[in-house]
DNA sequence: GCTGTTTATCGTCAGGCAGACGACTATGAT
DNA sequence: ATCATAGTCGTCTGCCTGACGATAAACAGC
């Protein structure tokens, strides 16, 4: 058999597309971008593009974040491959299979738009997965593709390895206090937590906070400790989650 | 734009790979084929081949597992996407992206050899993995292509995943015993777990197990009630994995 | 039948951790 | 000065787990 027998498979499109969160006003965000062409033309998407001939699938996500929002995977931000979605009619043109990544970025100044995108936005993930596959009227329409559940499956994913791992910290600045990363997880879970019993839980989590000793008063209230993250990545025991 | 263009995207092939969990004499066992054809000829490789162009990649798994095993996903097995592997050498011949997926199967009888694999067998994941990355003088070699890091992500994934969901039971035959269920996890994890405890805790979690009424003596001793699998997919609380 | 071995199953107890919640502290606003 | 806001420290109770004793029901060998 040669070395290269391109009729023994059929030729696919691969590409990333970037589930990228952060927490603003409270509430749990993503990054979305304006199709600027067909399909789905004018329609909100998650942002992401081809894998090149030569490049990795996490390096074509971070070239992808790069060019989208000006992020570096290295300062402060996370990323991890989510799941890779394949269905052979998910775009209308061509047989693409797209390598979903998932990024926690802190609250970031306004998105900027790159690529071939007419704008980038900031939305809350509830606006955008609430009409989830029901097309009311033909308007606010869902985002386009598949990637109402690419970015359902990426929102899951954050809310459960903020349980078991540090990775709510990839949504705070540098510094940040404990009522700061309590709203983070009050923001990705949508719940409300006791004060005083996260300040205990996180606090006593060895290797979670480190406190860098300054203080501050940002929202107000008696000074809080600043704290940053620390050197361990899982939490044991996790932090639990509410039912309901 | 033209709706399809090719020289917009360079081409790549898929394929999907599998990492097939079993327990097998109290080890846990993973399915390995040998390579009838270069590159890595005579090596042994993961089970897995080229996505087809009308397939979507679960269909694409199914269909594999099917082949090489005569494993249906449906009867008792499970089979969950892993992780997509596309690093730009990691085969000689061309660009592939591999889309790993994870299967949690019963024991089961010998495998039979497909497709254009020379032969088939289970092998202890210790031993695929030992000698992980040394190649020492070329002989008793690792596993072709990337796929030692791929079992290794398998297998750590199906470690962490018997800690908070029902999954051992995929591990089980239809009926099985309390103390079948202990020794697929202490297989899993390696450890020796307190059958006391063990029992305790796996029928005071609502809706993990559900007697069948019946009971067995297949392993010697006191005969043991049946149960089969109950509803429940997670575990509230999980199982706790003894630290090292 | 009796004894030893094996596995299953039930109980007990102490320690750790989480949820509920009271109390106090330190800021800024009025 | 008083209030509102947010942060921090404690207490108490209940649940769960790990350690481990004790009993039950089969089989093997004498």
């Amino acid at each position: 058999m040669s070395p290269y027998d391109p009729s023994a498979f059929p030729p696919f499109a691969v590409t990333v597309d970037l589930v990228v969160l952060t927490v603003r006003h409270h509430a749990l965000c993503a990054l979305a971008v304006r199709r600027g062409e067909p399909p789905y033309q004018g329609r909100w998407a998650l942002p992401g593009g081809f894998v090149r001939a030569d490049e990795d699938l996490s390096q074509a996500a971070a070239r992808e974040l790069a060019e989208e929002t000006g992020l570096r995977a290295q300062s402060g931000a996370h990323l991890e491959q989510l799941a890779t979605y394949g269905d052979p009619h998910r775009d209308p043109r061509m047989r693409v299979v797209s390598v979903a990544h998932l990024v926690l970025a802190p609250d970031l100044p306004a998105p900027r738009a790159g690529g071939d995108a007419r704008s980038a936005r900031w939305a809350p993930v509830g606006s955008l997965l609430e009409q989830d596959g029901f097309d009311t009227a033909g308007e606010a329409a869902p985002l386009a593709f598949d990637h109402a559940r690419i970015l359902a499956d990426g929102v899951e994913r954050a809310r459960s390895k903020i349980e078991y791992s540090s990775l709510a910290t990839a949504f705070c600045p540098p510094e940040f206090t404990v009522g700061e990363l309590r709203r983070v997880y009050e923001a990705v879970w949508g719940v409300a937590l006791d004060p005083r019993n996260f300040h205990r839980k996180v606090t006593g989590t060895v290797g979670f906070l480190v406190p860098t000793g300054g203080t501050t008063t940002r929202q107000g209230g008696r000074p809080a400790q600043l704290f940053q993250a620390g050197g361990a990545a899982l939490l044991n025991p996790p932090m639990l989650r509410p039912e309901v």
